[in-house]
DNA sequence: GCTGTTATGTAATAACATAACGTTTTCCCC
DNA sequence: GGGGAAAACGTTATGTTATTACATAACAGC
């Protein structure tokens, strides 16, 4: 969900809140503006980073008013944890929670979300024959992405 | 690696301390130690757990004396760190750096580690298909395990 | 035994996250 | 539109995980 334009990010921040009020409950100011922080970045944010832009508005913000906003997106699957950067993107697919697979590139910091159908088929398989049940996937690849690679040579 | 009994624990310290030999690296009294702790642990242990554990025996130990220990196993594959509880295990097939597919139960906290090729090969497959260049990845599913599952009813 | 490399000691701090508790706002029912 | 419950937020403090920086020690090869 990076780099978005302005007109797409305000349709679909205003896409969001319609959901919001749909499933009754609320995006309120701040849990809009730690959204569209994150959605507006072109790579993930660290929790004190976007702590760091919303002070510069609300000084008076501190850590707890961040989490709370965060942990309110992503019950609401609107942003995912990444957890080997500890740090947050926006959802490539707002809507129902679901977890997805992430291609992180660790020359330009760029991260793509997947959801392949053939990655969760195979852990679907791999789960089902230990007889685990999964509530969380995490999927997250670091490496090279194509045009990193190239700008190697 | 959870719960070897003290025979194959050292049998496989033995084998270990070959493996670096041979690598040309060395497995010092700490590494060793920390290897150690980690394999008898039967649930994942976080630095922070293994430091106390080691200031038992050596009061001086710091933060960085663990993760020293711990960034070198790591680059020998000898163990693997599980991102989504901040932890690490044993692995359980110690030799050439690999990655696995981790299943953490939440209830019990018991790790498993695969290493299923369908998994690896979907993976590949989607990699592939953005030009991407994974050197890490990293599968780790949450959920309940079958023991906890038929005991919650 | 000198020297360069690798490992460790040590102190401080950075970075990430939550606990606890009181206040304010919002919602909803009457 | 007033009152009460629930949700959100402010505020302070602290917990947890990880790293930086620099000094010292151990080791390997010459």
């Amino acid at each position: 969900m990076a780099c978005r334009e302005a007109a797409s990010l305000e349709a679909a921040l205003a896409q969001v809140a319609e959901l919001c009020t749909a499933r009754g409950v609320r995006l309120t100011a701040q849990r809009r503006r730690v959204l569209e922080l994150v959605w507006r970045s072109d790579k993930p944010m660290g929790a004190y980073d976007i702590l760091a832009a919303i002070q510069a508005e609300q000084p008076k913000a501190a850590p707890p008013t961040v989490y709370r906003a965060l942990d309110f997106l992503l019950a609401q699957g609107l942003i995912h944890k990444l957890q080997s950067l500890h740090a947050y993107v926006g959802c490539a697919h707002p809507g129902q929670p679901h977890a997805g697979q992430f291609l992180i590139c660790t020359a330009c910091g760029e991260v793509t979300e997947l959801a392949d159908p053939g990655v969760e088929h195979s852990l679907g398989k791999v789960a089902a024959a230990s007889g685990f049940v999964a509530d969380a996937p995490m999927v997250e690849l670091s490496g090279t992405c194509c045009g990193c690679r190239v700008d190697d040579e």
